[in-house]
DNA sequence: TCATTAAATTGTT
DNA sequence: AACAATTTAATGA
C-alpha cells in the first residue's frame, strides 16, 4: 500500500516517453529551456480500473494530466450529497485550481479503465505560471473553457430526456480545446458512458442508436465516432 | 505471423 | 438482468 499522503504517481511512477510527450498540448508552447526543466520534472504511472489518482483533501502534489484511458471526476459537496461526475478522455489536464492556491484536492479522480497519468508538481506549475506567457495564455483558456462546461452539465442534469443527456455529455467529452487527444473518435464503452450519464447501459444503447440514425455520431466497437459536433451540441429530442 | 482461445463489448429480450 | 452474437486481445506454436 502506498503512504496516505502520496499519490500513485509520487510511488511509482516513470519519465514520459516520446509519444506522451508529444500528446501533451501545452509542451509545444514553452520554450527549450522550460521545457527540459517540465521534462525532466514530470511523471507518468500506469493506473488500473478503479484507482484513485487522488482523493479530496490530500494536500497538492501534482498538475495532471490523461495521456490514455479515461477518468471519472467526482465531486461531493461539503456534506455529501450532491454529487457531480465528469468524464475526463485523454489530452485533459486538471487540478490547476487547486495547485494555483496550493489548497488541498478537491476532486476525487478514479479511473474508469487503464489509463496512463502525467503529472507535473506544483513548484515547476507556478515556475511556468511565473515565466511564461503562452503557459499563462493556456491555463487561462482552460479555466474559461471549463466554466463553460460546468455550466453545461448544469442544464444537462436538468434534462429528463436520456437521448438529449448522452448527446450532450457526449458534446462534452468531445470538446476540442479541453480534450485535444480525443479527436474524432472517443474510446468509451457504452457501459463507461451510462455510468457517467447515470443511465442502464441498455438505455445508453438505444440513445447512441437515435443520435446514429439522425447522423450526428457513428457507434463502433468501444468507441464513438463523431459526425456532426455542433448537432450534438444542440441536440434536442423531438426537433 | 498465424491460428486458437479467452475476454470484452454490443445488441436484444 | 440475462443471453447470444460480434469484436478485440492474448496466447503459444
Amino acid at each position: 500500500m502506498t503512504p496516505a499522503s502520496t499519490t500513485a504517481l509520487a510511488s511509482r511512477s516513470r519519465a514520459a516517453s516520446r509519444d506522451e510527450l508529444q500528446s501533451i498540448p501545452w509542451l509545444d508552447r514553452l520554450d527549450a529551456a522550460e521545457r527540459e526543466r517540465v521534462i525532466a520534472d514530470m511523471r507518468v504511472v500506469n493506473v488500473k480500473p478503479g484507482e484513485l489518482v487522488c482523493r479530496v483533501g490530500r494536500p497538492v502534489t501534482y498538475w495532471f494530466g490523461l495521456i490514455d484511458g479515461l477518468l471519472k471526476m467526482s465531486n461531493d459537496t461539503a456534506l455529501g450529497m450532491p454529487i457531480t461526475f465528469t468524464g475526463m478522455p485523454p489530452g485533459g489536464w486538471f487540478g490547476e485550481g487547486t495547485v494555483l492556491k496550493r489548497e488541498s484536492y478537491r476532486y476525487n479522480i478514479q479511473a474508469l479503465r487503464k489509463s496512463v497519468v502525467a503529472g507535473i508538481t506544483v513548484d515547476t506549475f507556478h515556475w511556468l505560471l511565473d515565466r511564461s506567457i503562452p503557459f499563462n495564455r493556456y491555463i487561462t483558456m482552460q479555466l474559461n473553457e471549463r466554466l463553460g462546461q460546468f455550466i453545461a452539465a448544469r442544464e444537462i442534469d436538468r434534462m429528463t430526456s436520456p437521448d438529449d443527456r448522452v448527446a450532450r455529455s457526449l458534446a462534452s467529452l468531445f470538446h476540442p480545446v479541453l480534450y485535444p487527444g480525443v479527436g474524432e473518435l472517443l474510446r468509451i464503452t457504452q457501459q463507461e458512458l451510462g455510468y457517467l450519464v447515470g443511465l442502464s447501459r441498455q438505455r445508453v444503447n438505444e440513445a447512441l442508436a437515435a443520435l446514429q440514425a439522425a447522423g450526428a455520431i457513428r457507434v463502433e466497437y468501444g468507441g464513438v465516432r463523431v459526425l456532426d459536433l455542433e448537432r450534438l451540441r444542440g441536440w434536442r429530442s423531438g426537433t
